[in-house]
DNA sequence: ACCTGAACACCGTTCAAGT
DNA sequence: ACCTGAACACCGTTCAAGT
């Protein structure tokens, strides 16, 4: 609040003016970032259409690192939209209620989750990442953490190439899929 | 901490005497909460293993809300053996070492974002939750928000049965078991 | 309707002083 | 070695007073 306002350059009392609290005002900074994302259009592929729109809300809260942390907050009527969309893209797919559910729950909290956990390293660049890797592996011992340090290792090569969050997203939606087609 | 402090009858101060901070006091707390999970044997079932070790860590989270938010931190002798037993048991799974990379990433990361975004949650009791999903019912007028609205009916009439952490770590673990099989 | 400074009840932490 | 109160630099917010 004493920052924003110094920023806006006007007393800190003066926001009271126009947002009755700090949670009033991430709420509507919540919104914002809800409304950077990219809805799916009406009846169409509810795999590509349902992976876009999960990047798409990944991104919004990747663009604002602070945003995932308050996510979970009250509806709004852009997050609503969002909820809104998945929902339909699936229901539409000709998911049963049930598994519409399991596959809503599945995709939202994979977003926001990998975000949250994504934000929090926030390390300027590789070069920083790889700074703090190398001081963490001194407090593992290669004889005691033996696969640890591979894992590092790897990571230090650069081999690790693929994208991790649509990794993780396309194992949810295959999984899905399958579940669709045998159900 | 003061807070803390006061818990324990005495000064604020003397608490900088067994603690450098109150990070230092965090990482203390989270190695506490890593202690809680269970690891898994040597040379056993990969996928029995890693399922039981991700919903000992996925509890040993639920137990202290607080921690999940907080897990991404530093190492710590009792996170890195976590760590470890999950690179362990699916390396002596036969997954090669990118598959292992992105089993691992994907395992580690569902933990504990799904358990970051449960503890957010946090209402008391089940009749709390209830009242607050009619509140939020409001803000969504059916005609609007129909897919939203069914979804909330499923879950107000009780038809989700499913553990989602559970379910979601399932599909991570078939789209694993799939992808190790047919490489 | 909008702005504002003083004041309150909180934080984590430094520092100098005690035993 | 361990404890501690005063003090500092921060918070978000209430309240009464201004325009």
């Amino acid at each position: 609040m004493r920052t924003l306002a110094k920023e806006l350059g006007y007393g800190v009392m003066s926001l009271y003016n126009h947002v009755a609290d700090k949670d009033d005002l991430l709420d509507g900074m919540l919104e914002l970032v809800a409304a950077e994302i990219e809805l799916p259009p009406e009846h169409a592929n509810w795999k590509t259409d349902v992976r876009a729109c999960a990047i798409s809300a990944y991104k919004a809260l990747l663009n604002h690192p602070w945003a995932g942390r308050y996510w979970g907050r009250g509806p709004g009527p852009n997050k609503n939209d969002y909820h809104e969309a998945i929902l339909r893209v699936i229901r539409q797919g000709k998911f049963s209620e049930e598994l519409a559910c399991q596959g809503y729950h599945a995709l939202t909290m994979h977003v926001v989750g990998f975000a949250v956990q994504v934000a929090e390293l926030s390390f300027s660049n590789n070069q920083e990442l790889v700074e703090m890797t190398k001081k963490a592996q001194l407090d593992m011992p290669v004889d005691r953490y033996p696969y640890l340090n591979e894992h590092i290792q790897f990571h230090l090569d650069g081999k690790d190439k693929t994208n991790n969050f649509k990794y993780m997203l396309d194992l949810i939606l295959d999984g899905l899929e399958h579940q669709l087609k045998t159900s």
